[in-house]
DNA sequence: TTGTATGCAAAGGCTTTGCAGATTG
DNA sequence: CAATCTGCAAAGCCTTTGCATACAA
């Protein structure tokens, strides 16, 4: 008779690496906070704030109001926990931050559907062809650079 | 005697381009629109609405409600008479449109003030040293890419 | 004149905030 | 038990829209 193998529910598969990141943080270890990390654990997202409710809805059963998911993104955002990214579309989006150090990655985004898929290389004119080659057409990039100016460094 | 040399306002200055911007579009010649494209030929930007106008407000003591110069945008825009800018700051601004071929620019902005500079190239890694040349700090790009994915290609 | 554009005010859509009750440590 | 967190509702902020009036062609 085989031996059947223990399942683990993605929760509980995670739950050692969100204490720790939760404790890290300073955060008290909540259902919300759990269930949000757990999603962001498993998928990379980007996220919408609207996408991880319906999400953890549907998934998990669990339901969070929006204020709570909203304010988490900020806290999770302003502990590194979390990368915010604008594609300009009026909706704020979330992601797991990458710590590896030098590392960053971009995303290409259906201007139709919202969808998003990852791009991991930097320099633009190979990030084109990269990017065709993943399904996308009517490609267009933009490129903003955010910083301190000279005046306001002497602040 | 030295004969004086004319002086010529601005909107004078401005006055065959916009007429022949304006016509090309198939927009009619209003206060406001003749306005704001003077500022837009004068001053680079880009700009946000509130700047439009309040610096139309100081300069040239037009006063322009806002739903208009909203939809202003919105049209020149369509009519790519301006180009969008999204710095995720929850401003939309607004430049002209550079129509020579393959010229594209992106911008350098100050997290405090929210002053802009140019940058004329896009390499990333030549990007970053011109943008510190400027003066600027703590420089972070973001680099997004947009187009219609395979799915909705066939739509 | 006739369709377009403007101004004003109200409404939309995403996000933030106030506050009382629930939870964590 | 004390500090933090959540849910609910109201408010904020940028942007869009409805409608009557004003204006360009």
């Amino acid at each position: 008779m085989v031996k059947k193998r223990m399942t683990i529910s993605p929760t509980e598969k995670n739950k050692a690496l969100i204490t720790e990141m939760l404790k890290a943080a300073h955060f008290r270890m909540t259902k919300p906070r759990t269930a949000i990390l757990d999603l962001m654990i498993d998928n990379h997202g980007p996220f919408t704030i609207e996408e991880i409710q319906k999400i953890l809805k549907k998934k998990s059963r669990i339901s969070i109001d929006f204020a709570t998911v909203y304010r988490t993104m900020r806290a999770f955002e302003k502990a590194a926990i979390v990368t915010k990214c604008d594609f300009g579309d009026g909706f704020s989006r979330f992601e797991r931050t990458d710590h590896r150090s030098g590392h960053h990655h971009h995303h290409i985004v259906c201007n139709i559907c919202r969808k998003t898929a990852r791009v991991d290389i930097c320099p633009v004119g190979d990030l084109i062809n990269l990017a065709k080659s993943s399904g996308f057409d009517s490609i267009t990039h933009s490129l903003e650079f955010f910083g301190v100016c000279g005046e306001c460094q002497t602040l």
